[in-house]
DNA sequence: TCGTTATATAAGCATATGGTTATACAATTA
DNA sequence: TAATTGTATAACCATATGCTTATATAACGA
């Protein structure tokens, strides 16, 4: 077996990391913290369309962060490594601590810009 | 104080992810993994461009992931919280894991589309 | 079997993203 | 001061991304 490259493995992991970078499927895996759960309770939980939540789990899964089980017409998604939750966890921790910085960064604001100002106002006031 | 909404709390921890979810971000977070380190010394290890560097490093500070220090003509970055170390690791070690699923993802695959062959190999030979 | 419900996929669009080249700015040195 | 070196920013482009609507597939119930 040849060993997996540095450049592989950068890129492997770049896209592991996408699963927790985008605000849909990070409320899916939120939602999942609870525990297992079928499509249509997440497609409640998190307000999503159903299509949508569909095609984010098919790339939480592909990417193994989610485990899924069969249950007649229903399909079972769940959390599918403890690291994942640690993931989730240290991930609230830092943006606890780190929120202003994050709040002001200029980049990937598009969606972000109208809470800007209600933003600022909540952390520091 | 108003409570930070979850949504708005959505929005930012996934802002804060995304500086682990591209492969040059990734290997400038890596970079720093073994210490405080010049731009030039960030661009020589990661092999990007110049501005290329410059950009990300500008996004993962105001993200909050790297912190700076200005000495002469020179900008030393770091890694600002030991919780970014814990993430990468962790990352790292969930990808050994999960490496199959992750090389199988059908999604965001344009950059990967040319290793893939290889990858097979590697994870399954 | 037929209709209904649960989930997945496809096509298409608006926009975000990452990279490049060119250039600005800042600090050092001759 | 002028030239050089280190870093940041701007403008632009090709492409990836996420969402919506429409539709397919699958399992269940009447």
């Amino acid at each position: 077996m040849v060993a997996i490259t540095d450049k592989t493995a950068l890129f492997t992991k770049a896209k592991l990391m996408r699963g927790f970078s985008d605000p849909s499927r990070l409320s899916i895996l939120e939602t999942l913290l609870d525990g297992p759960r079928k499509v249509n309770e997440i497609v409640m939980a998190t307000g999503l369309s159903q299509p949508n939540v569909s095609s984010h789990l098919s790339c939480l899964r592909d990417c193994g962060l989610v485990s899924t089980q069969s249950q007649g017409k229903f399909v079972i998604y769940q959390l599918s490594d403890p690291r994942v939750n640690e993931i989730l966890n240290l991930s609230s921790s830092l943006l606890a601590d780190v929120a202003r910085g994050v709040y002001e960064c200029t980049r990937y604001e598009p969606e972000t810009k109208l809470l800007t100002d209600l933003s600022k106002e909540q952390i520091n006031g």
